[in-house]
DNA sequence: GGCAATTTACTGCCTCGGCAGCTAATGAGA
DNA sequence: TCTCATTAGCTGCCGAGGCAGTAAATTGCC
């Protein structure tokens, strides 16, 4: 017996009704904390990706976050448009582009995380750990179930 | 003591970010599926929604489904490009704009729930009711929270 | 009844993201 | 070494959404 079934299938009753509308008021809410900072949640995740250092390249970044390159090269486009990011061609492998924070980039990332934890935070109100823990497993499986 | 914190965040460790991945592949997975028949993942949510009768005007999708209206405008827009839909002014509200099917419309339509239905439980393949009813609960909780 | 507030839909402008197609650079194999 | 496949990045094109502002219609309140 499938868990979802088309003759009794309602879309407010669906698993991915309700992840479509938890990521948007995660990103309304982490935007509307960084936007006085002149950059928005997904520029953000991608400063942070950065500021850890596993890995400078905009491959690495659309690997990691299973982004089209090409919206890698539009958002990059963006953050060195607002001069928080900066194009090195990579000497050894010249089809690369390593990325390189700013000063003022740096500055800005630093304030990036305690952001996400409290709009995270916010939205796990009332959560125990291990009701996380259990939480991060079902998502772990969906997200492996899907490849 | 918060679930998250500032100096131990990481990006792949966030349920934000797990959500965001999961919303991508399902969206994905549907569109695959639909794509043959000339419509997107987000447009066969409307079409379901219209389908059920719980409301055809363009606002109450809008306040349903937490889009902003303007979006709303233009996907509407597309539908009728496509011959699915039919705009028809309210005599009684002449604010409103009722939303019918087109007979081509509906006999899409039909077709949308297995669809949708297909792809969640490839998502949730492992999983029982038990466990999906859990993890139904704490998104609905987090929904909670994000007001 | 008259005026203000709200609602509905629409528009322009913007960011985000996928897809397809392209070039340049690199690597692997005959 | 020459060829072919792969990889990195870029571009055009599109759909999806949010925000702000607008006009018309409706509702509510005095």
């Amino acid at each position: 017996m499938p868990l979802y079934r088309a003759q009794t299938y309602r879309v407010e009753d669906s698993v991915g009704f309700m992840i479509t509308r938890l990521r948007a008021s995660l990103f309304a809410a982490v935007d509307r904390e960084v936007a006085p900072w002149g950059v928005s949640s997904a520029q953000a995740a991608i400063l942070i990706y950065i500021a850890h250092g596993r890995g400078n390249r905009a491959a690495d970044i659309a690997r990691d976050y299973s982004y089209d390159t090409g919206s890698m090269t539009r958002m990059i486009d963006r953050l060195v448009d607002k001069g928080l990011l900066r194009r090195v061609r990579d000497a050894a492998d010249r089809r690369s582009v390593r990325l390189e924070l700013t000063a003022k980039g740096r500055k800005l990332t630093e304030r990036l995380p305690a952001v996400a934890a409290r709009a995270l935070n916010g939205l796990l109100r009332g959560f125990n750990r291990a009701e996380l823990d259990e939480l991060k497993g079902y998502l772990g499986r969906m997200l492996a179930n899907a490849q």
